[in-house]
DNA sequence: GCACAGCTATGATGCGCGTCATAACATCGC
DNA sequence: GCGATGTTATGACGCGCATCATAGCTGTGC
C-alpha cells in the first residue's frame, strides 16, 4: 500500500514543526516558503548518498531517515536516526561539503527539501537560525559520542540494550504499559545500529520477548521493563 | 622528569594557535589577554570530569588531551583526542551544560583557560567567533561518526588499524620512512580508543612490528605501510 | 487464488578474542 | 643503589557470537 498523496502537509506545516526553521524572522520565512519545496521519499527509499554533492538540506515532517555509513566492503553501519522536526544535510551544506552519510528513509517521509543557494543565504542573514544551527549539533554530537562509547564496550547484548533505549527514548510513545518506538525498525535495522548480525538480534529479542521485557508487533518495539533489559547484562 | 614551567607558553602564543581565537578582532582580543590565563595538566591528570559544571573551556597549546567516556561498571572509552590548536569543552560552556566527557592529559600540558562567563560574552558579541565554532564543531562530528562506524564493524584488527590510522592522520608528522604519531600513547590507551584489551592490542601491534609495517618505541608509533595494515583485514 | 520477496526464527559449528595467568622491562621516587 | 608502580609481552583456556544452513511466516503484486 503506497502512502497517499493526502498526507502531504503543506509547506507552511513543515517549517512549523522543524526546531531549526521555527523561529525564522518574517522575512526568511517568506523566502523559505517562496523557494522551498515538499518531497517525499518511500520506506527504504534513497534521499541521498554519501560523497554526493550536496544540493538541499531535508527537514523532515513526517517519518523517519536513518543516516548510515558504508564502508568499503559493503557492511553498513547507521550512525544515526532523524524524526520529525529534525533537519538533515544541514553541515555539509553549510560548509559546502559533500554529504558525509547516505539519508535513507526508514517509513514514508515527507520532508522540505531546501536548496543549498537558499540555505546559505539565510544562514548569513539570519543570526537566530545561526544560534538554532549549533543548537541542534549540540546533541548531535553528545548523541554520537554516547553512542561510541556503548559500541565500544562490552557484550552485545548491552550494545542491543542501549540502542533500544536510546531509540525509546528519543521516539518512544509512552502510554500505560511501557514505551513505543515510534520509527518501524526492522531486526536488520536493529542489528545495523548496534553493529551484530540480525541472527543475534532475533535471538536477543526473543529471549526479552520471553522474558515480557519488551513486545514486538510487526516493526514495532514496545519496552515493558526499560531497567531488566538494561541489568541483565550490567549484573550478569 | 617534571616538565619545568621553563616550557610555559605565552598568553598571546596560546592564542596564536588557536584556530578559534586565532582570527579575533582586537577588541576582544584584549579581553582575552587580561581575563584568560595559562594553565599545566601533568601526564594522566584530570583537566575535568565528565557531569561537573563547566567552568572553562580550554585551548591547547601544547600536549593531547583525551576526551573519555566512563561507563556505570567503570570501563572507560576515549572518543575523541584533542592536540595542540583545539579547544575542548566549547559546547558545554557555550550552551552551559555540564561537560559530557572527562577531558584527560595524555602528555605533559600547557593550555589556555577561558572561564565560562568570558568565552560566553565573546561568543555573544564575535560574530566571528560564532562562524569558527562551528567550523570546530563540523569535523569532530564527522569524525564521530566515522569512528562509530569503524568500530561498530569488524574484526579487532580493523578496528585497531582504523585507530591507529587516524591518529597518524590527524597527529602524524611525516619522514622519509614513515608517519610518526605525535601523541604518546600506551597500549592501554588505544585499547581504550579501539574498545579492546590491552593483551589483544599488544598482540596485534607485535604482529605489525613482525610484518615490518609499524615501529614503536616508547610510547611514539610510526607507521611503515599504511596499506598493508588496513588491508591486511579487510583483504583476508 | 498463487508465486515471490522480505522478514522472522532456530539450530549446528568454529574461531576470534576476552579473561586469567605469569614474567621481563622501564621508569620514578627515595 | 633499592623497591614500588606502570608498561610490554606471551601463553592457555573457553565462551560469545559470526557464519552457514534451513524453514516458517507475512505482506504485496499478478
Amino acid at each position: 500500500m503506497r502512502t497517499d498523496s493526502i498526507d502531504r502537509p503543506s509547506l507552511s506545516a513543515c517549517i512549523e514543526v522543524s526546531r531549526l526553521f521555527g523561529r525564522l524572522n518574517q522575512e526568511s520565512r517568506e523566502r523559505l516558503l517562496a523557494e522551498a519545496f515538499v518531497a517525499f521519499a518511500d520506506r527504504g527509499e534513497v534521499i541521498w548518498f554519501a560523497g554526493s554533492e550536496s544540493r538541499f538540506s531535508a527537514t523532515l515532517a513526517k517519518g523517519y531517515v536513518k543516516l548510515v555509513r558504508t564502508a568499503a566492503q559493503g557492511t553498513a553501519v547507521t550512525v544515526d536516526i532523524a524524526g520529525p522536526g529534525h533537519t538533515i544535510g544541514l553541515l555539509a551544506v553549510i560548509e559546502g561539503h559533500a554529504y558525509p552519510l547516505t539519508a535513507v528513509a526508514v517509513s514514508p517521509t515527507w520532508y522540505l527539501k531546501v536548496p543549498s543557494a537558499l540555505l546559505r543565504s539565510l544562514y548569513q542573514v539570519d543570526s537566530a537560525l545561526r544560534d538554532e544551527v549549533l543548537h541542534t549539533m549540540a546533541p548531535r554530537l553528545r548523541r554520537a559520542h554516547d553512542m561510541m562509547a556503548r559500541l565500544t564496550m562490552g557484550r552485545v547484548e548491552q550494545r542491543l540494550a542501549s540502542v533500544v533505549l536510546l531509540l525509546a527514548d528519543s521516539f518512544g510513545v509512552r502510554h500505560d504499559a511501557g514505551t513505543t518506538v515510534a520509527v518501524p525498525l526492522t531486526r536488520s535495522d536493529l542489528a545495523e545500529m548496534a553493529g551484530t548480525t540480525v541472527e543475534t538480534t532475533i535471538r536477543v529479542l526473543s529471549r526479552w520477548t520471553k522474558a515480557g521485557w519488551v513486545e514486538m508487533r510487526r516493526r514495532h518495539l514496545t519496552v515493558l521493563h526499560p531497567e531488566s533489559i538494561l541489568n541483565q547484562s550490567e549484573g550478569d
